[in-house]
RNA sequence: GCGCCCUUAGCUCAGAUGGUAGAGCAACUGACUCUUAAUCAGUGGGUCGGAGGUUCGAUUCCUCCAGGGCGCACCA
C-alpha cells in the first residue's frame, strides 16, 4: 500500500518539476460525457469537444494511448497520438495513472472498432490521485468496504452512482407531487425534550449551556400537527428520523421519513395520495408495473387490494378477531408469546407472523385495533377499530397512515392509557401537543412513507444500506 | 442481544489431512502510432483480520476478540 501510494507520488514530483500543478483547478464549459455521445454524427469529423473525469483504463501502444474517462454520466474514450498533441505533452502522459481525474479537449470521430472518441488536442491534469483503485473489471465487491468508502463504491461502480442518482430522482418527484397539491414543506424539531408521535427508543443528546438531555427526535408527527393548529393546511417533511435499536436489511438508524397532513381529509383521502403518488413514480421510472424485488417480482398495477385487518386474520390465519380463544390456541400453536399481552396486541402479533409475509402485491391494511393507534380517530362503525391504514409492499410496511385524533379530551386519555401508571407519565406525555389540540386542530388525514424503504423498492435493492450513502457502520 | 457464515497481495479470487502461499487485474522495466478485459517479454509485491492455545512446526486445528454478511430478536 505504501509502495504504490510512493510511485505514484514520485510522478507527482516529477509533474511538479516539470511546471505541472497535479491538482489542477478551474476548468470550464465542460459537456457532460453522455452529452458529448449523444452529440456525435457519423459525417462530421470537425466536432470539438471538452470533457472531465476520471481515468478508469488505459491502454498505451507506444506513441499512442487510449484511455477511458469516466465521469457521472458515462463513459467515452479518449485517443492520445504524439504526432498530434506534440512531443512534450506525450511525455506527460506517462506519468497519467488510473485514478487521475483529466480534463481533454479534442474532436470527435469514431474508431475503426467503432467506438466513439475523444481525438485529444490537449489534456489537463485535473487531480492526481494517490491510490489504486479497485480492479478496472470485478470492480469493488466487499460490502464493508464498499460501506465504509462509498466514495469509491460511487466512482468504481456505475450502478451504484445510478441507484443514488435516482434516489434523488425520486426525493424530487415527490417534492414536486405534493407542491402541485399544494403542500408546502416544513422543517421541525429534530431535538426534542420528549421524543413523541411513535413508540422507539430514542437517542439521547445534551445540550451544554441549557444543560438538558434531548433526544434526537423518533418522529416529526406532533410537531406536524402543531403547525396544523396554526393554520398550515397542507403540510410535509421529508427528513431524518432517529431510532435507538436493531440494524437489519430494513433498519438504519437513521433513516428518512416523508410525513404529511392535509387538513379535511381522512385516511381514504391519504389511500388515493398514496396510491397516486407511489404509481407515479413507477411510470415514471419503469414504464410499467411489474418490478423486480430481489427474487421476486411485484405488480404495482393500480387500484391496490384494500382489506381490513380481521379481514386479512381471519384470511390467513381462519381466525375471526371476536375470537379471543381462537386467537390465543394459534399463537400458542406458533410458539408466539401469549401471557400478560392483551387480544389486541395477540392479533397484532399474529398478523405480523401470518399476514404480513403474504402482502407481496401493495396492500392497504386497514382499521387496525384502536389500542395499538392511539392517535388515530376510531371508526364510526365500531370504535374498536381506528382509521388507519399501512401499506404493505413485498412484506415491508412502506406506509403507515391515519385519520388524525382531534379531540384533545380523547387524545388525553389515549396517552394516558399508553403509558400506564402515573409514574410512568410523568414528563412522557406532551402536554404542549395537547393545548395545541385543545385551541382546535382540523379533521386531517397524515401519512408517513419511510422513504428508504420506498427507494429499495424502486431501485430493487433489498438491503436498505444499498440506498443509504453512509449507512452506520462500527468504527474500525 | 442470539445463531450460522465470511475475513489470504492495492482489487477480484484460488489453495493446502498441519511443513510459513498462488492466479488474474493493478504496479514496475522494456517493445509496440486505431486499441478496448490491448498484446508480448521480464520484475517486484503477503504479519494469510487480531490475540492466545495444541504441535517439532499453525495461514490451515481449537479458544477468545474485532469487523462484516445473512437470519432471528428488537422495531405502531
Amino acid at each position: 500500500m505504501e509502495k504504490y501510494e510512493q510511485e505514484r507520488f514520485a510522478k507527482l514530483q516529477k509533474l511538479r518539476e516539470k511546471g505541472i500543478d497535479p491538482f489542477g483547478g478551474r476548468y470550464d464549459n465542460t459537456q457532460s460525457i453522455q452529452t458529448i455521445l449523444k452529440e456525435f454524427v457519423p459525417e462530421r469529423d470537425d466536432l470539438k469537444v471538452k470533457a472531465a473525469g476520471r481515468i478508469m483504463t488505459m491502454r498505451p501502444h507506444g506513441k499512442t494511448v487510449f484511455l477511458d474517462i469516466r465521469d457521472w454520466t458515462g463513459k467515452i474514450q479518449v485517443y492520445i497520438k504524439r504526432d498530434k498533441i506534440g512531443e512534450e505533452p506525450f511525455e506527460l502522459s506517462k506519468l497519467l495513472d488510473l485514478g487521475d481525474l483529466l480534463g481533454v479537449e479534442g474532436v470527435l470521430f469514431k474508431t475503426r472498432t467503432g467506438e466513439v472518441t475523444i481525438y485529444a488536442d490537449s489534456f489537463t491534469l485535473l487531480s492526481k490521485s494517490l491510490l489504486n483503485p479497485p480492479e478496472k473489471w470485478h470492480g469493488l465487491k466487499d460490502v464493508e468496504l464498499r460501506h465504509r468508502q462509498r466514495y469509491v463504491d460511487l466512482f468504481t461502480s456505475p450502478e451504484v452512482m445510478q441507484t443514488f442518482l435516482k434516489r434523488i430522482q425520486i426525493i424530487k418527484h415527490i417534492r414536486t407531487f405534493l407542491d402541485a397539491r399544494d403542500f408546502v414543506e416544513v422543517e421541525t424539531p429534530m431535538m426534542q425534550s420528549i421524543p413523541g408521535g411513535a413508540v422507539a427508543r430514542p437517542f439521547i443528546t445534551h445540550h451544554n449551556a441549557l444543560d438538558i438531555d434531548l433526544y434526537l427526535r423518533i418522529a416529526p408527527e406532533l410537531y406536524l400537527k402543531r403547525l396544523l393548529v396554526g393554520g398550515m393546511e397542507r403540510v410535509y417533511e421529508i427528513n431524518r428520523n432517529f431510532r435507538n435499536e436493531g440494524i437489519s436489511t430494513r433498519h438504519n438508524p437513521e433513516f428518512t421519513m416523508m410525513e404529511l397532513y392535509q387538513a379535511y381529509s381522512d385516511y381514504n383521502g391519504m389511500m388515493e395520495l398514496t396510491e397516486g403518488l407511489v404509481v407515479s413514480l413507477v411510470e415514471k421510472l419503469y414504464g410499467n408495473y411489474e418490478i423486480p424485488f430481489g427474487e421476486i417480482t411485484i405488480n404495482m398495477k393500480p387500484p391496490w387490494r384494500r382489506a381490513t385487518f380481521c379481514e386479512l386474520l381471519e384470511e390467513h390465519s381462519g381466525i375471526k378477531y371476536d375470537d379471543e380463544e381462537g386467537l390465543i390456541r394459534k399463537s400458542k400453536e406458533l410458539g408466539l408469546e401469549t401471557a400478560g399481552i392483551d387480544r389486541d396486541n395477540i392479533a397484532n402479533n399474529l398478523f405480523e407472523e401470518l399476514v404480513e409475509k403474504a402482502l407481496v402485491n401493495p396492500t392497504f391494511v386497514l382499521d387496525y385495533p384502536t389500542s395499538i393507534c392511539p392517535l388515530t380517530k376510531t371508526c364510526a362503525h365500531d370504535p374498536r377499530f381506528a382509521q388507519r391504514f399501512e401499506l404493505y409492499i413485498a412484506s415491508m410496511e412502506v406506509a403507515n397512515s391515519y385519520s388524525e385524533l382531534n379531540d384533545s379530551i380523547e387524545q388525553d386519555k389515549r396517552f394516558h392509557e399508553q403509558l400506564g401508571t402515573e409514574a410512568d407519565i410523568a414528563g412522557k406525555i406532551d402536554e404542549d401537543f395537547l393545548t395545541a389540540l385543545k385551541y382546535g386542530m382540523p379533521p386531517a388525514g397524515g401519512l408517513g412513507i419511510g422513504i428508504d424503504r420506498l427507494i429499495m423498492l424502486l431501485t430493487n435493492n433489498v438491503s436498505i444500506r444499498e440506498v443509504i450513502l453512509f449507512p452506520l457502520l462500527k468504527p474500525k
